[in-house]
DNA sequence: TAGTATCACTTAACCGGATAATCGCAGTCA
DNA sequence: TGACTGCGATTATCCGGTTAAGTGATACTA
């Protein structure tokens, strides 16, 4: 491997003058920036991206940082692989490289080195739980962190998210337009942020349109444990007042509804409506097609890393959240009730 | 951001002190080591990687290189996505993180110094095409290279890939003991090694059970691209003695032969026996049931991973390629002929 | 003709750490 | 007392680049 000093000394010249070559700086005899481009190529050299970044403190690399990356649920998870996917394109727009980073939450002991090392520029933090403590480490440490999360406003980082609220407005008034009035809610975790937000969302979708809610009919189950979600599902479709529809917290959950009626007798859409919520890649191609609310993945992982790379550049960043507005896609699991 | 320097000052000892402090050098005394790490502490002190890498030459860091970021197929692609999860598990048990490279196979141009410019420790490139130019030149510039491609042996890279020729055979074993004896094959790309390699297994797997293929039979398509699969299967379909059972050369052009076989009027798996190559998800969700040769991803992500690391670290690396065994999975799309 | 720009490049310091070599200072031993 | 050892820390150099400041030569100016 050559290093920019044996490029300098093969051209007769100082290691500057290649680095201005390297760097295109104009003021350089065309005929020297030949001879050292020609050397360059000859001695097969590419400057170390490390040695640079060393020293203009610019690695042109973005992290991105899942929970859990042990368990299937991180990168697997076509959410995630969405949002992934949304920031490696809109990266590579700007030139940048996206490192994974996969500590859990809670080792901020071991996390919080590998984020601060300045091996990137910034990060894109991917639905931070709630009471993980690395948010407030890394903001006062001076990173540049960005969040897919409606929640993190509150800590003045910049954020992206799904617009709960409308996408859980326009689930409710899909069902009600279709006739129904007892709808059933079945949520992902309290303690994640669009766990609570599509919730609270729900119920004021409720309000708005003075529909009143069963107490049994409101369950709160898991975003990722089928398992959970599955009996938690059955649990609610075998009740002796079981709903009609029923608004899941995610697709996942969804599947879950649509498994537990399956394997109870229950026609859909004929007898429960299921609507779900992300749009997940299986959603459209399942044994029923899911009728949910899209959730805009790539778009949103693209709109975070613009976002970071203007904070990185210094471009006062916008400490709130932009929201990103959801579509409803009508598909077979929902229905006018009998 | 403190230094090295700045923690050292407030100690009053020397920047190498520090450096033994944590590196972890014994020969300390421990009140002085104490003291250092109480400043550390107090001063949010996190050593640079940059710096680090440039002088050990270690950055704790992998990258993996996929085609075609730009198109839908590259990260989305569950293919990629799950050989992904296996690298990012497996390197995380190693302490390193994951950078994801994006370039275009032919821009070599581009993509060479990116990829030689030490960012890295070494590179996993996940099924590179026949004709890139990139291996040989990787290789001989002395990067640390591993593959996902039963091809690249002949650069005497080391590699790993699943057993295609056994995949094939177990496929067609499955179905000759179902009973079949025309079997069809729609195979993807054959300027990929994989497609050319399951090709004449499958031809192989046929005269070892000396059974004969019809030339219209033998159907070269795309992996990726459903809409031309769908019609290639459409075609294959529609002859007047279409086949009864079909090997295809991955799950998404075997989903396409449903597709057109369910627009066909042709029922599954009573008219038509379908077995797909990969197991990809949605294969065990879809209307239906996939049969497949399940492709053991993730165990195959962490053996590249494993490889890799064995490569940095000197280890003289098997020069060869090694093959994951993928399994039968029999779901609901093969049955005996009429 | 001396003074001043301009050009084309070099010098030298710096980025933030790692580490081989060195050094001062007990304590040991002959 | 002088030589030798070990310990604990320091000094100095290096990693491979970038870049502000400086330099020597030529061209231009008054």
């Amino acid at each position: 491997m050559p290093t920019i000093r044996d490029v300098a000394k093969a051209c007769n010249v100082s290691t500057a003058t290649v680095s201005y070559v390297i760097n295109g700086k104009n003021t350089l005899l065309p005929e020297t920036r030949e001879r050292v481009l020609r050397k360059i190529r000859e001695m097969n050299y590419h400057p170390s991206a490390v040695a640079r970044g060393l020293s203009n403190k610019r690695m042109n690399t973005f992290g991105i940082l899942f929970d859990n990356v042990g368990s299937e649920i991180a990168i697997w998870h076509p959410y995630t692989s969405g949002i992934l996917q949304g920031v490696v394109a809109a990266s590579a727009e700007v030139g940048c490289n996206v490192t994974i980073f996969t500590e859990l939450w809670r080792n901020a002991e071991i996390s919080l080195p590998k984020l601060r090392d300045q091996r990137t520029d910034g990060i894109i933090i991917v639905a931070p739980p709630s009471d993980t403590d690395i948010l407030p480490s890394l903001l006062s440490a001076g990173s540049k962190v960005v969040t897919i999360s409606s929640e993190s406003v509150s800590f003045g980082m910049p954020s992206v998210d799904v617009d709960n609220a409308f996408g859980i407005k326009l689930a409710v008034r899909h069902l009600r337009e279709m006739g129904h009035r007892e709808i059933a809610f079945i949520g992902g975790q309290i303690n994640m942020f669009s766990g609570a937000m599509r919730l609270s969302a729900f119920q004021a979708a409720l309000d708005s349109w003075s529909l009143s809610l069963l107490p049994e009919h409101l369950v709160l189950s898991s975003y990722e444990d089928s398992s959970a979600s599955y009996s938690d599902a059955k649990r609610l479709l075998s009740l002796p007042n079981p709903p009609a529809a029923v608004v899941a917290g995610n697709d996942q959950i969804a599947f879950s509804v649509l498994a537990a009626a399956r394997d109870l007798g229950i026609a859909i859409p004929a007898q429960l409506s299921v609507i779900g919520f992300d749009d997940i890649a299986d959603a459209a191609t399942t044994q029923h097609a899911l009728t949910t609310i899209k959730q805009p993945l790539r778009e949103i992982g693209a709109a975070a890393t613009r976002l970071l790379a203007q904070v990185i550049s210094g471009d006062c960043p916008p400490a709130e959240c932009l929201l990103v507005e959801p579509t409803l896609v009508v598909r077979a699991t929902t229905g006018s009730p009998r």
